[in-house]
DNA sequence: CATGAATGAGGTTTCATTCAT
DNA sequence: TATGAATGAAACCTCATTCAT
């Protein structure tokens, strides 16, 4: 499911009665679920028919494919995680550095657990589905609202490095990812989150001096 | 004739066994080339033994299941990068802080960078596959012996932290996942090795003093 | 009121009977388009009813199922060659049957060729759908038709034989479905109508003799 | 199962065991079979397979779809009928230009009636399967075989006209399905035989007079 | 009457694995 | 030991048809 079928990933059919909008949504939520309990590779569009209580025909009704479907997941996941980032960017703007990176870190932290289920369910299933382009995508957006927001930082002199936010995504990405996968204590979560921080921000600062 | 004297006497192996290794051989690098040319879900085992240039008859001979054949292709690589790492470990001992991550992330780096197709192309599978029992013990081999160098580290004081470890690898195994994912160029690995240096070095250092 | 009066009061459709009947027009045109751009078996309800622009629920209103709209489809199509021969028998009685057979001939192969696209469809669908009994019925009207011009034929001795005029059917059928299914062009369509003239009048000349 | 797919029709894997091939005919036999008995439409690979004896999967292995194994079906009888149309037509040589076309004819009509259940079958899938293509290299050879016979006629000015034999040919094809279409009796039949030698026999003698 | 969401049986196809040769 | 034909469960997806709104 990999390969060629990069197309006819957008959904089939837009709602326009009332039961149609609430089918979407459970089977919405029945794909996570069936992630969640049962895997990736258990993971059939006739199982998340069933637990979303609709017949298959009628998921095949809103989503072309199962790909399509497990984008969509994926997409919305991404997106509510990004756009808890761009808040927290806005939020901080014009603060220390120090600070811009302790509230980043922690939105998207937070984000990332809020939904630590979903999170970790969904690296199975990245690699199909052109997760890599939704991927790609919210990493852009998050990046630019990096930019901006560090164009604010007082005291900087050199602009904010384009290179060295990717690099940060990344390892922060990394990070999250191994603490996920190991279905980390909440007390580890925090630790991490603390490192995390470390990790930006003397990592930033050299970066910015340097630059 | 003791073990040991078997040993000794069959540094070559038997035609049928230096057979059955070439074979071993051939089944992984097909299974590989398969995975780069095909994708992960076009990757069958009929296709890996043809590739291979043997039947699925003798691919089950050697591996008992199709997530053996993954597992051990997976298993492999890891192991060899591992081991580039902790040779780097090694020879970094009682060298300045700075230096041995240095060559530690430069080992890293090359290693993967190396065979950077098989790296990009074993992410696809290792989320199946039980990769994350593999990694995670890759993982610790490396902290060990990163935890062995550091400890020669001249004027460090505190301990190494294994939690900082962690954290360490995990930001590069992010960085290198991104950067692979992304086909970089060279050139932008060259610089995204330096960056990793960068990274490590402020945040180890950070880490080490605050412990 | 009877039966008649009622006739006589209303030529004009009521206005819910027009609606009615032009959906009916819609739907059927619709089916032939899908057919001609989609091929038999993309031919769906669905599919035919969008195009119609009517929804499916509304298609099943006048017809009862698929079969019931593809039969309607094809006896209409045939309906409508058939009675075209029909009266080009009943302008050529009396004629000398070079000429009858002329204008017969003249007026199947011109009903089919106005409506090539069709005619060339339906070949696709006359399998299923229970197309051999409508074809039956319509090669019944045709051959009676022929019969009655044919006893008016002047200089005949022997009665027109049954059997003679449904060879001279099938053949002419045969015909014109190759020539249709090879999407002949008007220059070939033109010749392939003088040679079935000379085919039937040969045939018929010999036939009526012999018999 | 019409329109796209005309690719990918060429059998899957050549036999190389013996029990392969008994295992491809049984397949090619269980298809006719079921079409017979069954029907077009519930002529599934499932049930062919089940009918041969063996399981899908196998049924697979020698056919890429369920399209190639009909196409090969269909191209098998044509290939049977055309040939033996073929040999009557080398054997007709230099004989007087009736005599020619009452053996080709009895030779057609013979080769489909000696298998009428089949060829009756098949009309029903030609549409699919990409019969056309099938038909049109068949209906080729068999022009091309006639084309040479009417060379060696004595007493023929003109040159056989390529023209009037494919009329010919599909003037045939049209008599002949439609008595395989009714079912014809074996009386029928060979009323219907002598009539195709004098429709064919005074239309040749016309056309190629008035060539 | 029209709509279109829902149904679900059933079709095609794949692929890990076995086992007779 | 190597081979590759055979297996069959199970996946994905379609589509004729119904019925509540």
């Amino acid at each position: 499911m990999t390969a060629s079928t990069l197309n006819a990933l957008e959904p089939r059919k837009t709602p326009v009665q009332a039961r149609a909008a609430a089918t979407v949504e459970a089977i919405f939520e029945a794909a996570i679920q069936v992630l969640l309990t049962q895997g990736a590779d258990r993971l059939t569009t006739t199982r998340v028919a069933d637990r979303a209580g609709v017949s298959v025909g009628t998921l095949y009704q809103y989503f072309p494919n199962k790909q399509s479907l497990m984008y969509a997941v994926f997409e919305d996941h991404l997106g509510k995680v990004t756009t808890a980032v761009e808040r927290a960017c806005a939020d901080a703007c014009h603060k220390p550095l120090a600070e811009m990176i302790h509230q980043v870190v922690d939105a998207f932290v937070d984000a990332k657990i809020s939904r630590a289920d979903v999170s970790s369910a969904l690296y199975q299933v990245a690699a199909d589905v052109g997760g890599a382009a939704v991927l790609k995508r919210s990493i852009q957006r998050t990046r630019r609202a990096m930019e901006s927001m560090l164009d604010t930082a007082p005291g900087i002199v050199s602009p904010p490095d384009r290179f060295a936010i990717e690099i940060m995504q990344s390892a922060i990405g990394g990070v999250m990812r191994s603490a996920l996968e190991q279905r980390s204590s909440p007390a580890a979560l925090r630790k991490i989150k603390q490192h995390l921080v470390i990790l930006c921000q003397s990592y930033m600062q050299t970066a910015l001096t340097q630059n």
